[in-house]
Formats: C-alpha cells, structure tokens, sequence
DNA sequence: GCGCGATTACTCGGATACGAAATGTCCGAGTGGATCTGG
DNA sequence: CCAGATCCACTCGGACATTTCGTATCCGAGTAATCGCGC
C-alpha cells in the first residue's frame, strides 16, 4: 500500500500559496520552482485539486492558483480525498459469500462482515485525523523563517 | 491509494485456519476453494505470513499452513504488515529541501516537517486500530453458524 | 504375515510473464498585456 | 500625443507515451504416504 507524491505535492504547494497571499494566481512553473519538481507534472497533480474546488485557477497570461478558501478552512482529509480519490483504502470484495458462503442463508450477510468492519474501523480513525488537521494548522509547525524566505524567494524568481 | 487484496485473503483465511482448527495444516488448494479463489496467487500471498511468522508452512504431502500462534495473539496490524509491507503509506521526500529550502539553514531541518509529521499523525491512528484489533475479534462478529459451516464445507471438499 | 525400500503423489517456494495503474510528456484553448497603427 | 485594434506571449486543461507495480502463472525442491518386493 502506497500513497501517490501527489498528497505531499499538493499539502506543500498549499502551504506555499498561503504564505506567499498577495491575492495573485501563482504559475504552476513557480510553484515547481519553489519545491524543484517537474513542472508539467506538478500541474496535472494540482488539478484534482480545482475540481474540488480547495484550489482557483486563473487561466491566461498572468493566470495561475490560488486558494479558494482560507486555509483554516481546508483540511488533510479534503486534500487526500481530492488527490487519492474518496473510496477506501481497503475494499471488501465479499469473499465470504463465495465457496463455503454459498450454503449460507441471505440473511446472514445482512451486516458487513467481521474482516470488513475492522478495517473499516482502523481507517476511520485515519479519516478521522485527518479531518481534524487543517492546512492552516501544517503552516504552524513550520519554522519561523520559512514564510519570509519563501516570499523572497518568489519575488526573486518573478522578476 | 488503493490497499491490495492480499489483506482481505490473509485475514479471512486466518480465520478459516482458526476455525477448523484440527491441527492439521490446510493446503492452499483447500483455502482457495473455501473462497472461490485462484489457488496459485492465494498461495503467493499467504508467503509473506510465512516469512513474518504467522503461519507455519508444513511441506510435502499432507502438508499446508497452520497458525503459528493462538488467534488473540496475531494483530490485524501484523497482518498488514506482513502483506503490504512495513514502511509508511506517506513517505516524505523532504521537497522543503529542495528549491527555496536550499536557502535555509540545516538547523531548520531538525524535526521532521509539518507535513510529515501530520499525515504520521494520522497513519499512527490508524494503526493504532489495527494493533488494537486481533483476528480472535474478527472470529467472535462472524455469525454464529459461520464456524460450523465452514468445518462441514472442508469435510466434504477433503472427502 | 511382516519389514524394508523404491516409487509416486502431493505440498510449498521462488522464478517467470502479463496487465493495469501511476508517472511523465505533449499539444490545443483561452486570456491578458504589449505593440503597432491611424487619427 | 492618444485611442483602438491587432498580435503575441503566457497560462490552464485534457489527451497521449512510458515506466513501475500489482496481478497471475509456471516449474523445481522436498516430504510423507503408498505400493511392491523379499524374507
């Protein structure tokens, strides 16, 4: 079981466009700049993110991402969701109504099965944590010094 | 991100393997049949139990697997460790670093970042549950007709 | 009838093909600013 | 010198190759029961 870069592309691109507000788009080009990632690539994991709707992009000259909430109001799990996609990690393919399942009666099946509930139970609380941590809340773990410095370095390379 | 099928196997035949528990190893044809599955690749994925310590492999003729510990004794966390590997879902590639982050003191890089350390958050909880959970409780949601069943099925398939 | 050995059938284990999904790249549609022209 | 229209550079969005990983299959090594043979 693997995650996809996309989920850490995107939480730091996030970021970024957080502390750099200046109520402008930023190019995709720029944010691959700022994390050294292969640009056309970075655009199409941040895509997923403007279908639903946490990023607004600005086509056309000067166009570019923007935020389209603060980040306060953006969670890990919307994140995650939109780049990995909403159904779970472990899908239940109902073994047990194969072979031996078969001289069961219907009604028995009536309740998900054991197997099931119990990974359902674990990505739950996965899910659950990840809904409690915001984007806003990522920015305050970083240290001090990163905001200004991602600022200057972005003024530096729009020039 | 997408939780491969082994897990689903392993742990439903963990269960079977509990239930029919005449201490006799169970060859994978027998399992595969109890599941309706393709006997080859379900032996394939029961190896890595093997490997980790939770099934005992009895080579030869009669042979098969067979628990090697007590169910109330073999996590869901052990499972999915031993099946889809033991490093993290999230793996931070440190992109801080890279770009506007070459710029900033090493100092910085200290402890882990924002982003790493909340999506570790998260993956924590989730296998909190699963360490939490043992294949003993997936055995006592199953119906109660479940274990008797399933010990006539293999009767008549090893007749 | 009984003991011993070779044979045989059955099992796991790892090495080998196949297919799907993730990764990476490309071209077209659209927008805003800059330039050029005419008054 | 100024207003307007045209042109051009830059951006996103989706369609198209390439590589990697998960899926599926096959063959070889090893074991235990079975069968046959000799005593």
């Amino acid at each position: 079981m693997q995650m996809g870069e996309g989920v850490e592309w995107g939480l730091h691109c996030l970021v970024a466009l957080a502390w750099l507000d200046d109520h402008a788009p930023v190019a995709t080009g720029r944010l691959a700049e700022i994390f050294d990632l292969p640009p056309e690539y970075l655009k199409k994991r941040l895509q997923p993110l403007v279908r639903t709707g946490i990023l607004t992009s600005t086509p056309g000259a000067r166009g570019g991402y923007s935020l389209a909430r603060r980040p306060e109001e953006i969670t890990l799990m919307d994140v995650v969701a939109a780049v990995e996609g909403r159904d779970e990690a472990f899908r239940c393919t109902e073994i047990r109504q194969q072979g031996a399942g078969t001289l069961a009666a219907p009604t028995e099946f009536g309740d998900a099965c054991g197997v099931a509930r119990a990974m359902r139970r674990a990505e739950t609380a996965w899910r659950r944590e990840l809904a409690a941590q915001t984007v806003a809340d990522v920015m305050g773990m970083a240290p001090p010094g990163a905001p200004v410095r991602m600022r200057r370095f972005y003024q530096d390379i729009t020039l």
